[in-house]
RNA sequence: GCCAUCAUAGUUCAAUGGUAAAAUAGAGCAAUGGUAAUGCUCAGCUCCGAGUUCGAUUCUCGGUGAUGGCACCA
């Protein structure tokens, strides 16, 4: 996907583009009014105020009519500085112009006017509304006037822009391919999950997906034991007051799912934490025994907003890759350093690139000194530097209980999902009392963090699904190997001497023998994505050999049973 | 939660104020096959509730769910 903001010349043209559109709503729709239309990452919106006209996409053509007609008028676009004075004389009819020069202090004020079409304006734009030619407006939303959820509700219309037709071909010829990928179409079609309307949010896992599920699971819990990660499980509904320890039974309960069991109301459990920070409490600890390391594949139920669910990436209930690492302040850099490169080499495996963000102090709400904020953020930050990362910062971004590092993964069609997240948790040993005891005998509060590196299984399996438009590797597929006999009863019994070998040696088969022809169940592995497909017939039979036919290939190959299994499971052992 | 759009066989989808077309998947029969669809037959559907109407799958309202955003967020 191309980035239109970080584009400068593409920035310009779009933001131009906001204007020719708001200008040709403006003349179907004279008593519009205009917030702001900001050029993001891929395209513009404009958000408007239509009263009680409401704009839905069949409304597009007869838009973007009007625009192709303002552009070929091609009326230059003229910039004019005006007075706060004068300006707030101009627009007096329009309050959310209005409302924007009041919050002006000290900066010059511009409008831009093409034609009839006056708005307030910082620029740059293009020279004329002549060079706008090659756009297309995408989708129409509500939107919250300044984002603000008690705020009415304005009119958002997405557009984009490009400066040749070919771009903007390429663009939405993306956009299509991802629609293809979407791993709630492909999640239906594999057999991986499905949902209902009895658990909206809930995922159900089907037989295929639970493969995938446990491959990745199995793959989690080997990486951590070579990490020196020990591995807990801790229940999924734990009692009122220990949510009144964590903090989340006032901070956090409008999204906790709450019962009553006996004569106390119990939580299922939104976070892994709490019922992490009583199996830290168990034991005694020794400075010896620090850094410690618990994992825990932790399934968690949040109440989030009906409107949020999406698929696998928004879920009611999700398991997360969860670990909390307690330690001494002086291993904290060393343990941040080594984590950086275990989650390098996990999002290396699945070809993922990743940048990683610094989200520091809130300005307001937040536990701790200044002090230790800055000296925890300076550690995640060095510790980044040392692993060989920049590091882009978010000012203010934090959680009120520590600073975090967050991973922000790159798919194969460009697109970014936050995933991983190492988090300093300030707060947390505090309110539990963690100690451990110190050289001197002396008992001392560890530092803890917080990590996941998948962030959930759920949206973790879904980034996959789309990332490989549901073609995974070999060691990740479902279903590996698909055994074609050419005659279902002719080749029959080669056909499960074969499998039975493939079985042995770990992969993943099966054998389509029904009587359909083979163009057929072709056709239907290759649906599927097996990646694996072995064709036998006479030939094979005769000389002990098996012909292979890769997913995405049309090359096919003749191989020895076992000159097969070598390479299959060399395959999987890589991880390729 | 908010705004908008949508809801028809397992799936993908067509049509209609007089209970619905098709493809694909499924079952049966015939065909014994060599790298993306063999033919025939059968069976199967209007999300839930109320209203308008002689009659509603179609119109209206409410509910539920989904999709795209917003707000929230792993």
């Amino acid at each position: 996907m191309i980035n239109v903001k970080e584009n400068a010349e593409l920035n310009v043209l779009n933001h131009s583009c906001a204007h020719l559109m708001a200008q040709a709503i403006k003349r179907i729709h004279p008593h519009a009014l205009f917030w702001v239309g900001p050029v993001i990452t891929e395209g513009f919106y404009y958000d408007i105020d239509l009263g009680d006209t409401v704009l839905s996409e069949s409304d597009f053509p007869k838009i973007e009519a009007e625009m192709k007609k303002i552009s070929k008028d091609g009326k230059r676009i003229i910039r004019e500085e005006i007075s706060k004075e004068e300006a707030l004389e101009r627009f007096k009819n329009d309050p959310y112009k209005l409302d924007l020069i009041n919050n002006m202090e000290g900066v010059t004020i511009t409008t831009f006017k093409q034609g009839e079409f006056e708005d307030l304006c910082r620029g740059p734009h293009v020279e004329s509304v002549k060079e706008l030619k090659f756009y297309k407006l995408l989708k129409v939303s509500g939107a919250y006037w300044k984002g603000d959820a008690n705020n009415k509700m304005l009119q958002r219309v997405y557009g984009i822009c490009f400066d040749t037709q070919e771009a903007l071909d390429q663009h939405l010829y993306l956009l299509e391919e991802a629609k293809k990928r979407d791993h709630k179409k492909l999640g239906k079609e594999l057999g991986l999950f499905m949902m209902s309307e009895f658990g909206p949010g809930f995922p159900f896992w089907l037989d295929k997906g639970m493969i995938l599920r446990n491959i990745l699971e199995n793959f989690w819990y080997e990486e951590h034991t070579k990490e020196g990660y020990q591995f807990i499980k801790t229940p999924i509904m734990l009692s009122q007051e220990l949510w009144e320890v964590s903090g989340h039974w006032f901070n956090y309960k409008e999204n906790m799912y709450i019962s009553d069991v006996d004569d106390r109301q119990f939580a299922i459990k939104p976070m892994n934490c709490p019922g992490g920070m009583l199996v830290y409490k168990n034991d005694l600890h020794s400075y010896k025994d620090l850094p410690l390391r618990v994992g825990e594949l932790g399934l968690v139920h949040r109440h989030e907003a009906s409107g949020a669910l999406n698929g696998l990436f928004r879920v009611r209930t999700f398991t997360q890759d969860d670990a909390h690492l307690y330690m001494t302040p002086d291993q904290v850099e060393g343990e941040i350093v080594r984590l950086i490169a275990f989650f390098d080499r996990v999002y290396k495996l699945f070809n993922l690139n990743y940048t990683i963000e610094l989200s520091t102090r809130p300005e307001e709400k937040y536990i701790g000194s200044i002090e230790v904020w800055d000296e925890s953020e300076r550690i995640l930050e060095s510790a980044c530097k040392k692993s060989g990362h920049t590091v882009k910062v978010n000012p203010g971004d934090g959680a009120f209980y520590g600073p975090k590092l967050d991973f922000h993964l790159q798919d194969s069609l460009g697109r970014a999902w936050q995933c991983g997240t190492i988090q300093l948790d300030m707060n947390l040993p505090e309110r539990f009392d963690l100690t451990y005891v110190d050289s001197d005998g002396s008992k001392k509060r560890p530092i803890m963090l917080h990590r996941v590196i998948f962030g959930s299984v759920e949206r973790f399996i879904g980034i996959l699904i789309e990332h490989y438009a549901g073609a995974f590797p070999l060691w990740l597929s479902p279903d590996q190997v698909r055994i074609l006999p050419v005659n279902a009863e002719f080749h029959h019994d080669y056909a499960l001497q074969l499998k039975e070998k493939l079985v042995e040696a770990g992969l993943r088969v099966e054998v389509d023998e029904r009587n359909e022809k083979l163009g057929y169940r072709l056709r239907e592995a290759q649906m599927k994505k097996i990646p694996v497909q072995l064709v036998i017939g006479d030939g094979e039979v005769e000389n002990g050999s098996v012909n292979v036919r890769r997913y995405g290939s049309q090359a096919t190959e003749s191989l020895s049973i076992q000159d097969l299994i070598d390479s299959l499971v060399k395959e999987v052992k890589e991880k390729r």
